[in-house]
DNA sequence: TGTACATCAGTGAACGCGCGTTCACTGATGTAC
DNA sequence: TGTACATCAGTGAACGCGCGTTCACTGATGTAC
């Protein structure tokens, strides 16, 4: 009984980050719910059993995935609003941001059918929520920092209702992008709903391509 | 040789009718790619062979699907659009525009599913485009209708970037929306937001739950 | 560092079910007179 | 309006494949000395 995690070997940790990582592929180019386990097996290099070994569903080994990815973009996220130094300049920062959100079209498309698994799963959901909740916890931090240089419009309320915004502001343009799949119309427009939401109206009146 | 439309009898409109609904219910339960055609059959009180009467492939019928349910939304939102004279009052628009977008829960989750499969195919991404599109169109009309009444921000350029504004709103807070259910929230705040966005800041600065 | 042994991780064959797809058939619907 | 006939729309049985799931087995990995 030695702890409540058996021995875990090298082999199995490279077996499972194989499988991941052809699994993020396999999703993205086809979708969850219009892909087999033989599929990513496939992928992967491995047998069938060999998935059986690591996960015991499709659903496991998609959670999973989303974790694991969704870890990685908070912390780039982290990154790019932590980068200049205490305050100051939220427009700098919205850029390094939107830089990092609309970056990689294959997260968004997992993400995206993620959500919409999430949707009809209550436990899935409040894993979503939770992560939503810490980015926007950062972001608010964020933009507490630098108020008082940016005035935020009184309409959203607080930094928290700001931070808000924000991410609904990235979901829509994240929509847009799915479809139209044009990622420098994508960031510089988001850009723009930012700088709508974050200023009370006296921000950049230019390159108004809507 | 009877016109490209062979004779269309009551008895098929109905069938057809029928395992869209009977479609329409088990899609917003399962999602797309989780349903068979079987299980649609067996929800319509259809045998198999009724399906493949009717369509030829599951993308098919969902497509059939999400064409019916667009264009029947559409034209709500344009009654609600259209109610007051005239100019006028965006404020109330935006509340009856807003109680019809977010009404119906399933087709808040089809409607994601249907845009996560264009996604991934950019015959459907371009229909899907253009029913945007004419959304757009429609509430830039709407909002040049109201210039001078109310004043647009500067950052979002002219009444079609205001559109997309408002269109990107609706995206964000029904990403929200499915995970948490909360269907008065979602209105109160989509109301918020479209207000931020579309007036220069002056607006309700009241009940800023986020 | 080397050897012997124990356990583990992945293999691949086998089973069986769900379901997509087809098709000969029949009751329903529409047309002609 | 009624009858006879032709065509159509949906039935349900049959076929077969893809793939989820299991499991006895074996090469790989780790441990003890």
């Amino acid at each position: 009984m030695q702890a409540t995690t058996g021995r875990v070997t090298r082999r199995r940790v490279r077996t499972r980050a194989n499988l991941l990582d052809a699994a993020f592929a396999v999703f993205a180019a086809k979708g969850f719910g219009h892909v087999s386990i033989e599929e990513i097996c496939e992928a992967a290099g491995y047998s069938r059993g060999a998935f059986y070994s690591n996960f015991s569903s499709l659903d496991e080994l998609f959670f999973a995935l989303y974790q694991q990815r969704a870890e990685l973009i908070a912390g780039q996220v982290a990154g790019a609003l932590a980068q200049d130094g205490p305050g100051l300049d939220v427009p700098a920062a919205v850029d390094r941001v939107t830089e990092v959100l609309l970056l990689d079209r294959n997260w968004l498309l997992v993400k995206t059918d993620f959500l919409v698994h999430a949707a009809r799963d209550p436990d899935v959901a409040r894993t979503l929520l939770e992560h939503r909740a810490r980015l926007r916890g950062a972001i608010a931090d964020r933009l507490a920092r630098a108020r008082g240089h940016t005035a935020l419009p009184a309409v959203l309320g607080d930094t928290d209702g700001a931070a808000h915004a924000v991410v609904a502001a990235y979901d829509g343009v994240t929509t847009q992008l799915l479809l139209d799949r044009d990622v420098e119309h994508a960031r510089a427009w988001l850009k723009q709903l930012l700088t709508a939401l974050l200023t009370d109206g006296s921000g950049t009146p230019d390159h108004a391509k809507h």
